[in-house]
RNA sequence: GUUCCGGUAGCUCAGCUGGAUAGAGCGACAGCCUCCGAAGCUGUAGGUCGAUGGUUCGAGUCCAUUCCGGAACGCCA
């Protein structure tokens, strides 16, 4: 049980001597200004209210009724009503031992009481290159389900490929196109044809293996496979590099060659939730709160891109998953009622599905902002990402900030191998105590870490707050992972760098008295652990050296 | 016209279920290496939380109106 979980049952102890009809929620907060204690309450002014009382009178009450007990040092008033709670820090020594017993286990927690979850992210059509909008999705999925699954989730990455649609044929289009032009004839790319440099690649591949055979002979069933085979191997090649690794790989054109899609619309009319009009088919979606119904069978007799969604959804439904993640650009944004509507019509709960939506990324270079362009197939790729930047400054920087906001990405400075550059503060201090510990080991300092240590010469205000920060990993987590807010990660690793480096250049580690210099050591054992632990939620390695 | 997202320090961003004097990093400025890695540490300055009105004991947070930026509004995907 951590610190925060203690206070609140203490109050919750105190405030069974109220008479109360119903308990409210005690809240604990880490107040902003430390003099203000280590947790506060405002209990007594919720309670001001409902007891028709002053809220200092209240509180005080209250905290005359907690329990002794050997957390708290102790406890203030102040106004308006806030209890203050000063921990006593030396409690905090506990961390180090569960930290070492627990190693990576540390901070996993059972609060996703196993429940299974299906996180479905990045889906990009297998049509080109990743680009710096998919590389924000991988980054933060995989961060969400890494954080999720620590925090005891059971936890499924799935990329849904949409390999069925209208774009395959575009693709198929665009090959073809491009595989002429290669062989003399003068045709021109349409418009809408996939302009990127991979598709040129992709013809060269094809002609290499194949000749000329394709001039005179019907290539579509080849270039669609070769097409698809090709950029989807690229596409987990990317992912892998990027330490992106999905358990599924979910093909769209299986829906179809399953009768999946027809037994959607079969479920979907005989359910009463369709009607014709125009010739077409719609489905009634206002009846749950989107604000027009959709066409499901056009009059041509094709269906929209809307009903493979459904069956998808729904055969996530039907693969036993109880909470569905679907990671989308901020711009598919009106998708999302629709998608909601159509779950609960084939059988989902209104909650079953949860949406978070990426806003877009600006990208900045030499001060000015990069514009993208579909057209002439320019665009920066997730490749071209890793090798001028590295994997570890991207995922940081995209897992730092919360999903849902518009962000920037100045190339210029995830380039700086510099403090500019956060990433490096938190790989500093771990190769830092890698360094120290490699230092104690050539001295023959290496201490058993299972040894009863008693800490008592971690006495030190950084020290202690140090362990502070080791003890709030656990707390992180569940917020993280119950609010799907992987940035809180990256702050906590920015608060445990700094309490190491504020320590580390407070005092020695290495010092004449052999006890301290043991338990130091420890110490720093613990929070590399933790350190590794947090940069690998977010796909960042930790290094030993730099 | 409707809908969604954003607007918080010079810059990039946090800010939980409405709580105390609104935070962090970077940048700026001033200090700190006879000592385990100075990619570090310590300190200072910097704010009308886009604007107005409302609800509340209390609003960056909730409501209404409005301004600015981004995005979506198809029998395209």
């Amino acid at each position: 049980m951590h610190v925060e979980l203690t206070i609140k049952t203490l109050i919750e102890k105190a405030l069974k001597q109220m008479p109360l009809d119903t308990w409210p929620d005690v809240e604990i907060e880490v107040p902003n200004d430390s003099t203000h204690g280590d947790f506060a309450t405002n209990i007594a002014m919720k309670l001001a209210r409902v007891l028709r009382k002053a809220p200092l009178v209240i509180a005080e009450t209250l905290v005359a009724n907690i329990p002794e007990n050997s957390v708290i040092k102790h406890i203030e008033i102040a106004r308006p009503g806030f209890i203050n709670f000063h921990v006593d820090k030396r409690i905090y020594r506990d961390v180090i031992q569960k930290i070492l017993a627990a190693g990576s286990d540390y901070g996993a927690s059972t609060l996703g009481e196993a429940q299974r979850v299906n996180i479905e992210f990045v889906s990009a059509n297998p049509t080109g290159s990743l680009h710096i909008g998919h590389a924000r999705g991988a980054a933060a999925g995989d961060a969400l389900a890494r954080i999720m699954q620590k925090a005891g989730y059971d936890v499924t990455r799935e990329f849904y490929v949409n390999d069925a649609g209208n774009q395959i044929n575009q693709l198929v289009r665009s090959i073809d196109v491009r595989y002429r032009q290669q062989l003399g004839e003068s045709v021109t790319m349409p418009e809408d044809g996939y302009h990127g440099a991979e598709i040129i690649q992709l013809a060269q591949k094809i002609i290499e293996q194949h000749g000329k055979r394709f001039l005179t002979e019907a290539g579509t069933n080849y270039f669609r496979k070769f097409g698809v085979d090709h950029l989807l191997a690229a596409l987990r090649e990317d992912l892998e590099t990027f330490r992106v690794h999905f358990d599924v790989w979910f093909s769209e054109a299986t829906l179809y060659e399953s009768d999946a899609v027809k037994k959607t619309i079969d479920q979907l009319k005989t359910a009463g939730h369709t009607y014709e009009q125009e010739g077409a088919v719609w489905l009634k979606t206002t009846d749950y709160g989107d604000e027009k119904d959709r066409v499901i069978i056009k009059s041509d007799g094709s269906y929209t891109y809307l009903v493979p969604d459904i069956a998808y959804h729904a055969d996530k439904l039907a693969r036993g998953f109880e909470q569905l993640i679907d990671i989308l650009g901020g711009d598919h944004h009106g998708y999302v009622p629709r998608l909601k509507a159509a779950i609960q019509m084939v059988g989902g709960q209104e909650h079953a599905l949860e949406v978070e939506l990426l806003q877009m990324v600006k990208v900045l270079q030499n001060g000015e902002e990069l514009k993208m362009s579909k057209r002439s197939g320019k665009a920066i790729t997730l490749r071209d990402l890793i090798d001028e930047v590295g994997v570890d400054p991207i995922r940081y920087f995209f897992a730092m900030r919360s999903l849902n906001t518009h962000m920037e990405l100045d190339l210029d400075l995830a380039l700086k191998e510099s403090n500019e550059n956060p990433v490096f503060y938190a790989q500093y201090a771990h190769a830092r105590i890698a360094s120290i510990l490699r230092n104690a080991a050539e001295k023959s300092l290496s201490p058993s870490l299972d040894k009863p240590y008693q800490f008592e010469t971690l006495q030190s205000d950084k020290v202690l707050e140090l362990l502070a920060v080791l003890a709030d990993y656990p707390a992180t987590i569940e917020r993280a992972a119950q609010k799907r807010l992987p940035h809180k990660v990256t702050q906590y690793i920015q608060r445990l760098a700094q309490a190491f480096h504020a320590f580390y250049a407070a005092e020695m580690v290495l010092s004449d008295d052999p006890l301290a210099t043991e338990e130091r050591l420890v110490m720093l054992h613990a929070v590399k652990i933790v350190m590794q632990d947090a940069l690998e939620l977010v796909g960042v390695e930790a290094k030993e050296r730099m």
